[in-house]
DNA sequence: TTGATCAATCAATAATTATTGATGTATCAT
DNA sequence: ATGATACATCAATAATTATTGATTGATCAA
């Protein structure tokens, strides 16, 4: 499959945006450490509730986190769907890499 | 290593952001199929001149394509600097994920 | 040299995203 | 029930990004 459809492109950049942020590339790295609630990662990145569960949002609805409720606390974990469509993309671009080459000219 | 410092996700976040965007992943897409002029692109893709110029030059600053002039064109073709960035970020997590699983309790 | 084409860049504007503070809902302890 | 805590969501604003049209510099053909 060397062409993407509009739709694989669609959900790709959903992809790409959620981690085009520093604040969300840190709430992944944190999750490297295992399943946190909102409340230490508020604590540890040091920044506003509303905001921070803005940025879990968007992680969430991409498919790279999950959220787990218990009473009072939401558990937010690492989340393999996510990761699993970034890996095919970048496969993808990968293999067109390594066989382009051929190259015409404009005249 | 599982942290992940200041300066990569710096660096991991214009990666991102350069893919987060339909009419860039359209152009890469194009790029699949070998080096191709401005002008070409441009007939193809349906975009004003300055609009993908701009696109290009995002794509370009993340290492993901590469330009050649040649007379009064300028080729762009697929770079895989920019694409190596990119599969360690995603081994990085990928591995984390793999390994997470511990949790602990907010009380 | 003149005129045309290719493409980068700039300035102005439009459009999207992110941040903040406030409000609402649920849970829990007393 | 009351008060406190945890979190999502909303509305308003701020900040960032993208788009457009115009300009510029370079190349090329006549």
């Amino acid at each position: 499959m060397l062409a993407m459809s509009t739709k694989q492109r669609v959900k790709a950049a959903v992809l790409f945006h959620a981690l085009s942020d520093q604040t969300r590339l840190e709430i992944l790295n944190r999750l490297k450490q295992g399943e946190q609630c909102v409340c230490e990662l508020t604590d540890t990145l040091q920044v506003g509730q509303s905001r921070l569960s803005f940025h879990l949002k968007v992680l969430k609805e991409a498919g790279f986190i999950r959220d787990r409720p218990e009473g009072r606390w939401m558990y937010y974990s690492l989340n393999r769907e996510g990761l699993e469509d970034l890996e095919d993309f970048v496969g993808e671009l990968k293999k067109a890499i390594t066989m382009s080459g051929s190259s015409k000219k404009c005249e």
